[in-house]
DNA sequence: CGGTTAATTGATGTGGGTCAAAAGCAGTGG
DNA sequence: CCACTGCTTTTGACCCACATCAATTAACCG
């Protein structure tokens, strides 16, 4: 998102924080206060929320060049947390700054709304997913998204692609247990569709799986 | 939310659209292109996504003061429909003019914040909503939230407050069958929950369908 | 009061959950 | 090189929340 913007094209001397972190380290917990709009500027990440059950609801993946959450943009408070999926690299923004580049800069102004807009536009597609589909569409439709988002102008098929996910990531995307994702994702590669393996993915019939997670008229 | 505005506390003269419209008739359909921000004035409303199967998913219902898809104040095209639930009003703003509102006013660039910002906690409690439980807890959480959004800042229990929505809206809401709505519902009526018929809601145990309808740590 | 739509109820089927065990698959250290 | 340990994935047996189908009943309305 951030990554061809008018808001990422600075110069490092402009973050405020440039940092590291492993895998499975929480960057950001529900309820923080931060100053800060934290960017993603390489590896995987996840936004979730905690339940009170135990469980958690992974909400979204980010790639580099995605905002933590689009609402840090305007409030101080986070109402979700992110954790590293794999090794990461971290940007922040003072809050103060972007808030001035928008009152000067209409390139930065259509670049917050472009977020807003797109985040919208996959929550809306990703609540049908939840609400209306069966465990493989919504399987199915989860590896299109984020394949289609790693391969950006590249083809999606007749090439591996990172997929660091772990099966129960999946799970908790799409509101599954692991255990079944594991025999959907079988189920899967049995009919040819994809071939995951060792943080790898490539999509074989991409047609049979277009037809699966595509729900939306 | 545009109710004590900025935007909306202007006189009448200044909306571009003023118009009502029946129960069940389309206010705006997936595709189209408009220059307006439409805006519920008077009664329900519900966005959904139209699905290929020939279901649908309702993702939010509107409220007086509420903008009919928070992305259309960016964008021309929408990605989602909106339907009238009851008989309603509408008022519209030209979109320039609110970009240019925004320029000048302060005050009407933290309402548009404001409106991103609690969208995106709703949908994501949404979706926890949907991914992590069960069906009795979709359905006290959506009538806690829409109870609360009634009630405004009076007692939510002890107090009767209109309630349009037929099982099927439930249904297509939470994920389930209005079939099994049913089932539900007298279910909470069944244990002294609820009083729900005739378009019209009373919460009688809030504590005991807070407990349901509270996922979220 | 008949006609239409919405809500309820019952019987039966199934997608996906739960529990538990086994099998892969690293990394680690001897 | 192999045994040891801690994941993650796979597989199997069984169960339940919810879907589906179908028939009633209740509410609404001209």
């Amino acid at each position: 998102m951030f990554r061809r913007s008018a808001l990422y094209a600075q110069d490092e001397g402009n973050w405020q924080h440039f940092r590291a972190a492993e895998p499975e380290s929480t960057l950001l917990a529900r309820g923080d206060l931060h100053d800060q709009v934290f960017v993603l500027c390489a590896g995987w990440a996840f936004q979730y929320i905690q339940l009170s059950d135990g469980g958690r609801q992974i909400l979204k993946f980010l790639l580099p060049g995605d905002v933590f959450s689009s609402a840090s943009i305007f409030e101080a408070a986070s109402h979700l947390s992110v954790k590293a999926l794999t090794g990461v690299r971290i940007g922040g923004f003072a809050r103060s700054e972007i808030r001035e580049k928008c009152r000067t800069d209409p390139e930065a102004q259509s670049e917050i709304a472009r977020i807003f807009v797109v985040e919208a536009r996959d929550t809306a597609e990703f609540l049908c997913m939840l609400g209306r589909c069966s465990g493989e569409q919504r399987i199915a439709h989860l590896i299109l998204h984020l394949v289609r988002r790693i391969a950006a102008r590249h083809e999606i098929t007749g090439q591996r692609y990172p997929f660091p996910l772990k099966q129960q990531h999946i799970a908790d995307t799409v509101g599954l247990t692991s255990v079944h994702v594991s025999r959907v994702l079988s189920d899967l590669r049995g009919r040819g569709m994809i071939s995951l393996s060792g943080g790898s993915i490539e999509i074989l019939d991409l047609l049979a799986l277009e037809q699966l997670g595509s729900v939306v008229l």
